[in-house]
DNA sequence: ACCTGAACACCGTTCAAGT
DNA sequence: ACCTGAACACCGTTCAAGT
């Protein structure tokens, strides 16, 4: 890469970074070009579609969470492993608004720039509810893939401005769903 | 209304109907306009905004739902009739797809064409809920919004390719959280 | 090797001009 | 009283032309 390329990329990203945290996830790609200060065709060689961009944006924060549910998968208890990972999951996907149902149409396409990267991300989070299902309590009949679905709802409410206030309680109350035989909720909170 | 007017308006409507299934909530305005044959100045002046010519389309569904949802408060079991209804509202937000977001963001907005019909369903839900946490194991915790935010959570995922496929499953561990005290979710599949 | 402005085909929304 | 095409300000995406 030219060196003035180079310096294009990274100013595309910074900027690219603070517009999506602004707008969300779905922010004008043309928005994000004009306030880097180059022209659309620029930021599209860069990144030929929004997917390649935010794949580039969401990485190293998707192989954080990877590793984080890789490091829990020996925790003394399955369960609070699992409720904890699924907190910082939750936490992630509502730092940019939209991003969990790119994430979603990302895992039914094997050819979006963001596929990888989070069928990673749900195979570490299957390996922990696996676990949780053998040592723990959670529900037996739960895929990996319903375990995101569930992170990308929590997420979705995160994003309605009517609902967003009262996400600590819904989560909770998902994963008392997800730990099926667990006395009451309230035990989901004394971990965090 | 003249009589043109009013026959542009209803084939308007036919119209919408049948792009917003196609397309979702979302659907292009113009698309509408153009498949309609009239110009899009034409669907402006009757339906002002989305919201407008989406509240005229939904309103039907939404009334029949509130209405289901007052006959079902004298139901002998207030948990098995917070189900029964909870199953039809999910099915009545997948059948638009993109259709709960527009809902969500009408609840949030008092000046928005669809704000009353959907405050409306909320407060019927609100009052079966409330039945379900006197008389039944609903959680006390939850409120007629968080109830909303659950649909529309379920919603969403019908929404997704890669999730829509488990919805039946997530909807009963979802429904299984709210009814958090029945000794098991299994319960909730009898009476659908 | 890289960047650019202009272009193409869209979109929601509005408005002057028509009948 | 109602409709219309054209207009405005956008959008994602592409491409010929530049340096």
């Amino acid at each position: 890469m030219r060196s003035d390329a180079k310096e294009n990329y990274h100013h595309l990203l910074v900027t690219a970074r603070a517009v999506v945290a602004e707008e969300g996830a779905n922010a004008s790609m043309r928005d994000i070009a004009r306030k880097a200060g180059v022209g659309p065709a620029t930021l599209f060689r860069h990144f030929p579609t929004r997917d390649a961009l935010l794949d580039t944006l969401l990485r190293g924060s998707l192989e954080e969470l990877t590793q984080k549910a890789n490091a829990l998968e020996s925790a003394p208890s399955a369960d609070d492993a699992l409720v904890t990972w699924l907190h910082e999951a939750v936490a992630f996907v509502r730092i940019y608004s939209g991003v969990v149902t790119l994430m979603a149409s990302a895992l039914s396409d094997a050819s979006s720039a963001l596929h990888a990267s989070c069928a990673g991300l749900r195979s570490a989070g299957t390996r922990l509810l696996a676990r949780a299902q053998a040592v723990g309590t959670a529900d037996k009949n739960m895929t990996g893939s319903d375990l995101f679905a569930l992170i990308g709802a929590l997420g979705w409410i995160g994003d309605q401005a009517s609902y967003s206030a009262r996400s600590d309680y819904l989560f909770n109350v998902i994963a008392s769903a997800i730990l099926i035989n667990r006395p009451s909720r309230d035990v989901a909170m004394g971990i965090i």
